[in-house]
DNA sequence: CTCAATTGAATTGTGTGCAATATACTTGAG
DNA sequence: CTCAAGTATATTGCACACAATTCAATTGAG
């Protein structure tokens, strides 16, 4: 009794819903693995890019993390506080605002280094087919960004 | 330079941020859509719940969306605000609430009918990748779900 | 050189997510 | 029958996302 357009309309046959749930218990399984460095998920992306590239302006990171200064600016100055990263206006131009890992930032890589093979195994997963999700992943983003 | 553990902390390679990528971007594509519509995507997968069952408790719709009460209740009271749903508590047992689609949050489900065939083009992906990412990130929950 | 246009960041406001707590109600062991 | 334990929902507080706006600084066309 149903159109084949309402038939879409059913939640558990969403790919979006899929990958939007997947997606939060990913970052919920993150959570656990963050506390004991006092991190959140955003704000451990913002590390794992400062981690190898030490110091960039908000607009790069932003690029990065395909995030805007609305985002941005209140996780850097949570990072700030924490005494992870340097927030100080460009001399040259002092519209732009460089971020700069601080030691204490760079000192918790370490703690950080074991999280992705942690993740990997929680997953369960054959790596292949990880692989070919994060692929997959990586195209969904690119056609829809290309819009 | 960089030991096997490093090198895993490399924004780029890291299958959780793409997730979170094509995820936010995808909430995006559907934003435009669901603008008409003065929805929310989450407001949408509500609705999406109630277009199939048309009358259940905060706590089972809670069940199907993984959302908790914190997130679903001020949600509810929007969709309510808006005329789209009813809450009414339970006669038979106070706590719990009853979420009812209304007349008006019926006739909304035509509007929405052509969202999930747009969001498809729109992706420009094979119909085969699209359902393999979904099945891979059903598992990805799956998996992190049972630990 | 000058001013309109552009740019980079911050601010504001709305709407999630989710942990923690509170509250009211129901149930069941004794 | 009673009260401790459990349950369903709401509330509170914090941290994103992101659109829209503001503001200061820079740039470039004429």
């Amino acid at each position: 009794m149903m159109t084949e357009h309402e038939d879409y309309l059913v939640l558990e046959k969403q790919l979006c819903f899929s990958l939007y749930s997947a997606s939060h218990r990913l970052v919920r399984s993150y959570r656990l693995l963050l506390e004991p460095l006092d991190l959140t998920y955003p704000q451990y992306l913002a590390m794992l890019v400062l981690w190898q590239q030490p110091e960039l302006n908000v607009k790069e990171l932003g690029e990065k993390l395909y995030l805007d200064s609305g985002t941005l600016t209140p996780l850097l100055k949570r990072l700030e506080t924490k005494g992870l990263v340097s927030r100080t206006r460009s001399q040259q131009d002092e519209r732009v605002v460089h971020i700069r890992l601080t030691e204490q930032g760079q000192l918790l890589k370490a703690q950080a280094s074991h999280i992705p093979k942690t993740i990997f195994q929680q997953s369960a997963m054959p790596l292949e087919q990880l692989q070919q999700l994060k692929h997959s992943c990586d195209l969904l983003f690119q056609q829809l960004e290309a819009l």
